[in-house]
DNA sequence: CGATCCCGCCACATT
DNA sequence: AATGTGGCGGGATCG
């Protein structure tokens, strides 16, 4: 079929010897190629070329005129191998050399001909590594597969594999757009980080074993797919939709067995890694017995996504020799490092401090972020930037694919506010799978966002925190908020008590201008948070942050925004910019918030898990979380997402004008504390938080208007300061809430500071009157709610200094805060971090839970959602 | 003969 | 219904 359509049927090009010339000259008429098959008709007997050299010949011939355009632009570069020189006249395909000599003297290209390695590589021909911003490729796959002259499902096999990696997205039915390897290591570095999670552990243990690690990784497959089939979990990449739509479509596999594999180098040791043991992890269902043939075709699969990563240059094949015998396996070639890039890197930082913790270094939490800009020194641990990275992606594949469009989670966009649509889109993928993809649960996990999200998502180990689910729920609450259900308990309140509506009620989101935003809680008492927002410009942020993408390294951060940018990853960005967009745009600014409940009390014990969610969120998107003991709800997670969605909704303005709201918790006694986290615009990095202390008997008052106040006990950093700082939460607090076994929360959140890449490393933390615990441990146990950060001294003066009052969106005038009662111990993030892993590890399981909590949050989430959104609205109201 | 992996059928998703 | 996508595995080639 491909054949005869149009110009790549077209005439095949009997005569190797320029068929393009010919075509050129005769083709001339491209426009027409029909014409042509007549051609076919006579060459073919002729020469018989295998017919897809003829179609090969054909098909430059074919359309010539745009061929040829597009070929001189990079098509011909040789690239290919030596062996086939092609010049750019002659057809490329001269497989000449190659091809075994039919009797006629044709040439059948031979089989390696053929290769999809090296169709791989002639389509990378075609473009650049590194094109420039400002020229964005599209591709067509019709028109590629006739140029290369394959057919279009081989195409398929390579685009796949590299939108994976990032380095195309599909924009439209047949349209994939270019990218280029500019993002590629980010994506590596949020491969590995999600890779770590997933298999970290395994690797790390065994690694020098295949065997180990395989016999490990069956075990652990074995319990991940017990919980559920993981599939979409990685990817985060995958923007598909999966969410979107159905989830059923087989959810491409390719592409996140791309990513598996990939992960799999990245987080080996030795770097390489056998078909088999890949085949072996990647394969889900754990009946490895049960189906050789499933784990031949596995292994058929592999050696696809193999030769289009040979092509890329990321790794090579390789043969190891173990007692059984010699074994094909691939080495891995490329980065290994990424500093990243961006951000950069290097640097080091050691000395943050490891967490004792942590695992590997990995995680370690230390960043240490120097300056405020880059320096982040992260090992390799991740940090913060993954988040962001991951979270980036999906959006961008969100959008990439139109379906996903449609979707109303999507919230996409956001140009800049690549923070908050970083979180947006960890809420939405999250919540998207909730609510549509069922299936997916495992895929909470990690996989939606891998890097960051993922992260922040899988948070919620399940084990560490048996609530999960909780986070979940206040990612979830974006989306619902789009839904807006309220929840029973807590939208009561909120509107209630508020005047506004929307206002959740347990839970304080605060929203911030991306731009700096600071905190500021006052007097638990008396309730009432003044936010400032930093900036008075939101735009300004923004513009900075776009901009700052770029230039600051901020790890996380930055790299969102850059995606937006650049967004490969994010397509989201570019691509809907639509109303959705806007929305974000507006929403951009503020940055959501992200609040967590505290569970203790309230009923949803899940909400700790929730934490945990938020806590990912929060890494992610540096937002903060204010848990929240009353309501119950779980936490909460305000993510950009949300915004989006009321503001579609509702618009903008219920939640608060211009403003940011802060939701107040009101009501609810028990609020423990809420967490702000406020990202400046630029990157996580720039996040600033605020930690609520736990406190909070007062409970965060809004005020419905635009100029609510709360009073929480939060404390505000600076962006800035952050930077500086590690923030660190400590995962448990002392508050008399928290005594709740699950501790979930606050783990989360403790996590989620690491997580969130804040920097992990850094710093600090504000710890209001809660108490700390000093680290939580993994043990789940301990209340989120009051997670109480501490914060360091440090911090807290730089806070007050950093103080920021610029009115942001809002014209709020923001009150800072300072801490009072820096909190004792600070929490090294290292301590948090453990939990996380394994919780990331686990992932597949965890999204069981997560998958679990996040139904049953759906509902709250809801709730919350809409308390978000209002904060969110405000934020964009400001726009 | 095992390792590779091309090829294209066909089911499912989108239009 | 047509077309886009992509899983899948037979079976040809390679080494």
């Amino acid at each position: 079929e491909n054949i005869f359509d149009r110009s790549r049927m077209a005439p095949k090009t009997p005569i190797k010897t320029d068929p393009v010339d010919l075509s050129k000259q005769k083709g001339c008429t491209p426009e027409r190629n029909p014409i042509t098959p007549v051609k076919l008709a006579d060459r073919p007997q002729p020469d018989p070329w295998t017919p897809t050299a003829n179609l090969k010949m054909l098909v430059s011939a074919a359309s010539p005129d745009m061929r040829d355009r597009e070929k001189k632009k990079e098509l011909f570069r040789p690239i290919e191998n030596s062996d086939q020189s092609d010049t750019p006249d002659s057809s490329q395909y001269d497989m000449v050399d190659d091809s075994t000599v039919d009797e006629f003297g044709k040439r059948r290209p031979s089989r390696k001909q053929k290769s999809l390695g090296l169709l791989c590589q002639k389509f990378l021909a075609r473009y650049p590594s590194y094109p420039l911003s400002t020229e964005k490729t599209t591709i067509s796959l019709d028109e590629v597969a006739s140029i290369l002259g394959v057919e279009r499902r081989r195409i398929y096999d390579i685009v796949n594999v590299l939108e994976s990696l990032h380095l195309v997205s599909r924009v439209a039915k047949n349209q994939y757009s270019w990218h280029g390897r500019h993002n590629l290591r980010q994506t590596l570095k949020t491969l590995q980080e999600a890779g770590e999670l997933q298999y970290g552990e395994l690797m790390t243990s065994c690694q020098h074993k295949e065997q180990d690690m395989e016999y490990q990784f069956g075990e652990w497959r074995k319990e991940i797919l017990s919980d559920s089939q993981e599939r979409p979990l990685l990817d985060f990449s995958e923007p598909d939709c999966t969410s979107a739509s159905a989830n059923s479509r087989k959810d491409k596999s390719l592409r996140i067995m791309s990513q598996k594999f990939v992960m799999l180098f990245l987080v080996s040791k030795t770097k390489i890694v056998t078909l088999d043991t890949a085949a072996k992890i990647l394969i889900e269902e754990t009946q490895d017995a049960v189906d050789y043939s499933k784990f031949k075709t596995k292994v058929r699969r592999l050696y696809d996504i193999a030769n289009v990563l040979t092509s890329l240059g990321l790794i090579k094949k390789v043969h190891v020799t173990e007692e059984r015998g010699r074994k094909p396996a691939f080495k891995w070639i490329g980065p290994v490092e990424f500093p990243g890039k961006t951000n950069e890197l290097k640097g080091v930082s050691p000395a943050c401090d490891p967490l004792p913790g942590t695992q590997r270094g990995a995680r370690a939490p230390c960043e240490i972020r120097t300056t405020g800009k880059q320096r982040f020194t992260r090992h390799k641990s991740f940090n913060g930037s993954q988040p962001c990275e991951g979270t980036r992606r999906k959006v961008s594949s969100e959008p990439s694919s139109p379906h996903h469009e449609r979707q109303a989670h999507a919230v996409n966009s956001n140009e800049h506010c690549s923070k908050m649509i970083n979180l947006a889109a960890v809420c939405r993928q999250q919540i998207k799978e909730d609510t549509r993809l069922p299936s997916i649960p495992s895929a909470v996990s990690v996989l939606p966002v891998p890097g960051n999200s993922d992260f922040c998502v899988n948070p919620l180990p399940r084990a560490v925190f048996p609530v999960v689910q909780a986070d979940t729920p206040n990612l979830l609450l974006p989306n619902d908020i789009s839904s807006q259900a309220p929840h029973p308990s807590m939208p009561a309140a909120s509107k209630a008590d508020h005047g506004k509506p929307t206002l959740l009620p347990n839970q304080p989101f605060l929203c911030f201008p991306s731009s700096s935003v600071f905190m500021l809680c006052s007097g638990l008492q008396e309730n009432h948070l003044e936010i400032l927002p930093t900036t008075g410009d939101v735009e300004n942020k923004r513009a900075e942050a776009q901009a700052a993408s770029a230039p600051s390294p901020p790890a996380v951060c930055q790299k969102c925004s850059s995606h937006k940018c650049a967004s490969p990853l994010a397509s989201v960005d570019d691509e809907e910019p639509a109303a959705k967009k806007q929305v974000i745009e507006q929403k951009d600014v503020p940055l959501p918030l992200v609040a967590s409940e505290k569970p203790f009390e309230s009923p949803k014990t899940e909400s700790t898990p929730g934490c945990g969610c938020t806590a990912a969120v929060h890494l992610e998107a540096c937002c903060a979380a204010a848990p929240e003991a009353a309501g119950g709800e779980s936490s909460k997670l305000v993510g950009a997402q949300e915004q989006d969605k009321r503001t579609q909704n509702k618009g903008p303005a219920e939640p608060c004008p211009g403003e940011e709201h802060v939701p107040q918790a009101k009501a609810h006694p028990s609020f423990l504390q809420q967490y702000l986290c406020v990202q400046p615009a630029a990157g996580f990095s720039g996040f600033n938080f605020l930690f609520p202390a736990n406190q909070a008997p007062g409970a965060v008052g809004l005020a419905a208007s635009p100029l609510p106040s709360l009073s929480v006990p939060c404390f505000m950093v600076p962006s800035t300061a952050l930077s500086s700082f590690p923030v660190i939460c400590s995962p448990t607090v002392a508050s008399p809430l928290s005594q709740v076994p699950d501790g979930s929360c606050s783990a989360a959140t403790s996590v989620n500071f690491s997580v969130s890449g804040l920097a992990p490393t850094a710093p600090v933390f504000v710890g209001t009157t809660a108490v700390v615990a000093p680290h939580v441990p993994h043990t789940p146990s301990e209340q989120p709610a009051h997670t109480t950060p501490h914060l360091s001294p440090v911090l807290a003066r730089s806070c007050d200094a950093a103080k920021v009052e610029s009115p942001v969106c809002m014209r709020n005038p923001v009150t800072l805060l300072k801490l009072q009662q820096p909190s004792s111990a600070p929490l090294t993030p290292k301590s948090i971090r453990p939990a996380r892993h394994e919780a990331f590890f686990k992932t597949p399981r965890s999204l069981g839970d997560l998958v679990t909590w996040k139904k049953t949050e759906g509902n709250q989430t809801r709730n919350a959602s809409s308390v978000q959104r209002r904060l969110e609205i405000s934020n964009s109201s400001p726009d």
